[in-house]
DNA sequence: TGCATAGTTCCATGGTAGTCGAACCATTCA
DNA sequence: TGAATGGTTCGACTACCATGGAACTATGCA
């Protein structure tokens, strides 16, 4: 008991301005970027790196770094709720509201994101894999299931090609216009592959847009069926 | 990001040692003189009268005047639960500040946090609800069931008037001492009352300590039975 | 390849806030 | 009335730290 919890620094990491406004933001369960959240909390880029080092050192915040960007999420639930209850204790009510990427339509509908397909069309592939049990996994590493390799098989992927080379198979890549996942790894890169083949879609030349025909769209849409409303989303 | 709630000047004013530690005091919901207070947050009377006017002025203590004495004490329940729901984030993230001290085996065993019981049998009051299948539950909000209903009725407490209250019933509270979960929330403050009133226990003056009488102690092991190997201590 | 962007590190600066000594006010009690 | 105790105010010292300018690395894109 006099072991007391050092409530002490969590609180006082809370206590700085920008730091708050950067968790609040966090608070929508999305990850945000650096960047983002500079802006968020009207401080300069250095200014919130700092701040962002001090709040994964003290493991409030975790981050995952995808490409150039590094996103940055709230650790955990228990984060969630300190800043929930201090939100109550504030009484007021507020919403930060942040500005998330780009707003070229086209872009965030399906766009190239390294070599596999990653926009909303991206997303909904992910989705409607892994709710048809065709993936599994929590982390960045999925596994494909038996039913995911038949339903790969149907689509005219040789997974023992893919197999062969080094590169993991399924891995979960997440996606900065909707910061939910989409597929990537060998199986990802070779899905999209097969989108072009079957000439549902084409590369925007000098972009990195993938536009479908209305007849590709709805084939696709036809073949990853999404059955319904909330998909498991990412924390 | 103007109208955002304030919750940075609330963590700045936790995010104190000296403050976080009288906040800490507190927690028992005694009231307790600045002098008392200065001790228990090894600073001066100065620097404890500077740190209680700052609480005072922000609403998270209020004071009472009693002669030349002044009794502070935690504002409100929401106050209390941003300490807790800190703590428990404490302890999740492992951080604890050491001070080296005696250990009071007394304190050890059965003690007030805030206003429901802790220490070794208030663990063993939550494990033995747990494993009769009075209370379900994973994170910090646990649910009561039938048969805990039946429970806290046969043991009289009024449910009913619980649940008017906008607290929450049944809370899991983590231990510092033991770094395992008691029984918080609305139920949690009720057994306690129970335990008083039924003359099990007593709370010794001036201290967090709550006494068990030899019969009372024997009473609560009967009805809070608690089936299979002992609460495996740590240290 | 060259350029733009994301993000970090280093550093100087200025403001803020925790701390205690000393003096002061208020209450109680002998 | 004087002494003791509870508690606050004032002022000075000090340490910390949030901030952004500048320079730097790394990645992606055309």
């Amino acid at each position: 008991m006099h072991d007391t919890p050092d409530i002490a620094s969590i609180a006082k990491l809370i206590g700085d301005h920008a730091r708050a406004t950067i968790l609040m933001a966090m608070m929508t369960g999305r990850a945000l970027t650096a960047t983002e959240l500079s802006r968020a909390a009207g401080v300069s880029k250095q200014t919130t790196s700092s701040h962002l080092s001090k709040l994964v050192d003290a493991k409030l915040v975790v981050v995952e770094q995808v490409g150039r960007h590094r996103y940055f999420r709230l650790a955990n639930h228990d984060v969630g709720t300190v800043i929930e209850t201090l939100v109550g204790l504030a009484h007021r009510l507020g919403v930060v509201h942040v500005d998330t990427g780009p707003t070229d339509i086209a872009m965030r509908k399906a766009r190239v994101c390294y070599d596999h397909l990653a926009g909303d069309l991206g997303v909904l592939v992910h989705d409607s894999l892994r709710q048809q049990g065709c993936v599994r996994g929590d982390g960045r590493e999925l596994t494909l299931t038996d039913k995911g390799e038949r339903f790969a098989e149907e689509f005219g992927v040789d997974l023992a090609a893919l197999e062969n080379r080094r590169r993991p198979l399924c891995l979960a890549c997440l996606d900065w216009s909707v910061r939910r996942p989409h597929l990537a790894g060998a199986l990802g890169a070779e899905l999209l592959e097969r989108f072009f083949a079957l000439r549902w879609a084409a590369r925007v030349k000098g972009t990195r847009v993938v536009l479908f025909s209305a007849i590709g769209e709805r084939a696709l849409r036809q073949r990853f069926r999404f059955r319904e409303s909330g998909p498991a989303l990412a924390r």
